[in-house]
This record gives C-alpha cells, sequence and structure tokens, in this order.
DNA sequence: TATTGTTATACTCTATAACTATA
DNA sequence: TATAGTTATAGAGTATAACAATA
C-alpha cells in the first residue's frame, strides 16, 4: 500500500450517513502528495515553502516562523537548514536580540518563492476548477467556517498523549 | 506543539487565493483528533471500528478487509491482535484456504460495532449541523466529487519513494 | 530565572523483508 | 511458484531533553 491508510472510519459509507471523515482524509492526502509532488520538481517541500514566504513578509525570527506555520523549533532548524544548503535563506543575528536569529531571504529565495507560490496557487486552482462553478465558493466557504468554527482546535488526545520522560 | 504541524501551504492565506490544503489539512486533523477522542472512552480506535464494520459485513479474511480499510496487512495484524486481546473478534481458520484467517466478531464486538457506529454518526453530525444547512449537501457532493475525480488517486511519491532495500 | 537556537535522542507510525504454512 | 499471515526491523516524521549563549 502507497499510501498513508487513513483508515474509512465508517464502514458502511454508501448506505448509511456520509463519511466526512474519509472524505476530508482522503481529500487532504491526495492534495497534499501532489503538492509535494509539485513542488518537488523544483526540489522544495511545503514547509520550506512556507518558512520563504513568512521570512518574506517582514523580518521575522526562526521562532515567530515556527509558530506562524505550526511547526516545532526543532523541525524549524531542519527547514532552515534546507533552506540555507540551497542557498535561498541565511540565518543573520537578530539586532535587538543577540539570542535570535532572522530568516533573512535571498535574492534566489524570493525567485523560488514567487515560483512556488504560482505551483501553490496552480495545484489549488486545478483542483478547485474540477468542480462545478457554483460549488466552489460554498465549499470554501464551508471549510472556512468549520476551520474557525466547530472544527477550530484539535482535541487533545488523551492516548497519545505523550508523557515527559523521567530526566 | 501539540499537533502534527501541517504546515500552510501558502504562506498568504488571507489576501490571495483560499489555502485549499490548509482547509482540508486542518478540517481533516481537526475531525481526526474528536473522533479519536471520541472512540477511545470507548476504548476504541478508528481502525477497530472499521474493522469491526467490515467483519460484521460479510466473512472476510484479514487480506480482504486489509484492503478494504486501505490499511498494510502487518498493520491489520496489529489491529486484530487488539481486537482479540478486547474480547471483541477472534482469528477462525477460513473454511476454503487453510492459509487465511476469517475475522469472526464476538457478541461483544457486534455490540461495541453499534456503539462505535453511532459515535461516528454523532462526531459527523455534529461538525455538519455546525453548518447552515444549505451549504451541508453542497460541502459533501463537493468533496465527494474531489474523492471520485480529481483528487480520486495519490500521486506517487517521487522524493519519499521508500525503495527496497538490498537484501 | 527564562528564552533562542542547537544537538541528540526517543517515540510513534507505518512499510519493507524475511519467514512459515499452505496453495 | 505464489499467497496469507506473522515477526522483526527499518525508515520517516516529529516531539522531548538537555545544553550554550544571551536576556
Amino acid at each position: 500500500m502507497t499510501s498513508l491508510a487513513p483508515a474509512r472510519t465508517a464502514g458502511t459509507a454508501e448506505r448509511t450517513a456520509p463519511d466526512l471523515s474519509y472524505l476530508l482524509d482522503h481529500t487532504s492526502h491526495v492534495l497534499r502528495t501532489k503538492m509535494a509532488a509539485a513542488l518537488a520538481e523544483v526540489g522544495m517541500t511545503a514547509r520550506m515553502h512556507c518558512v520563504l514566504v513568512k521570512a518574506l513578509e517582514e523580518e521575522r525570527t526562526q521562532i515567530q516562523i515556527a509558530e506562524l506555520g505550526d511547526m516545532d523549533k526543532t523541525t524549524m532548524v531542519v527547514t532552515v537548514d534546507a533552506l540555507e544548503k540551497a542557498g535561498l535563506a541565511e540565518r543573520r543575528p537578530s539586532a535587538g536580540d543577540r539570542r535570535a536569529r532572522v530568516i533573512a531571504v535571498t535574492d534566489a529565495g524570493a525567485e523560488m518563492a514567487e515560483r512556488t507560490q504560482a505551483i501553490v496557487d496552480r495545484v489549488h486552482a486545478e483542483a478547485i476548477g474540477s468542480l462545478p462553478e457554483e460549488m466552489r465558493p460554498v465549499l470554501l466557504a464551508a471549510l472556512e467556517l468549520l476551520t474557525t468554527g466547530h472544527l477550530a482546535t484539535p482535541e487533545e488526545s488523551p492516548a497519545g498523549a505523550r508523557r515527559a520522560r523521567q530526566a
């Protein structure tokens, strides 16, 4: 099996209530693979793209970008490493706080960000464009309502709670 | 950070095109945590529920259920182990093929499947019910169109392609 | 004392490999 | 030879822990 095996939640999807879990998992997963493939053609990942864009918007430190992108600071380290290695961004000492590093996007990085933003927009447009025109704004509005409303914040995982190990 | 860090794909979500990747990732992720939490209250996971339901529909072997649920056969082993340990299902030799094991759902398992199906339906209904009534069928129809159309099959991962190791 | 960024490490999840027994 | 199921293990991804420099 190639996919991440999302395990259709409701077994009797056809007969009973439509399986929202399956629909969201599947579309989200497939779109992610399409996005990853499209970005991989220019040697980029979604996370690298995200960091470039946030860093271009204004002067930001690693932690600030990590929070915006909802990633761990250790994940940021790896992502910034990749960007530096590709010559797309650089770590610079922050003027105000000598502990912090500002992410400076190089000229090549700014060019890349434009390319990848175009790729992202294209992949999204292709997906949405495959739907009848009347449906498009409703789909987006509904997802936005869920995102800011009933499905705004994840449930704290009680089972998978990762306890701190005894040091 | 507690979440799986989906990395908003488009950085300028507010100003430019709506970020379909973010919307799908976020809703899918949060719904999954809600579902996991709800099922955890009766000691179940989405995968266990899925296997129970498939096994109840008709006599099926592990591999058959694995394919229906889009999981690896090794993942099936773990899931069936959990179901057996909980007394909800049993492995029985297949009548026709002595290599295969049929998953037999116990009475307790059948009861549990009803409970978990009610939980699944409730969680879905709560999410969809949070939307204005006109939007609900459109959202579901749009997701179904994507699932069977443009976003039907995952892109083969070129970067993350897991090559077979040399034996 | 708290925080930024770093390194090292451990955990979770899932897939691959190799094996047994059947076919 | 191929397949069902099992076990063991490897890999990717991501979090926690501990540390150095600075606040």
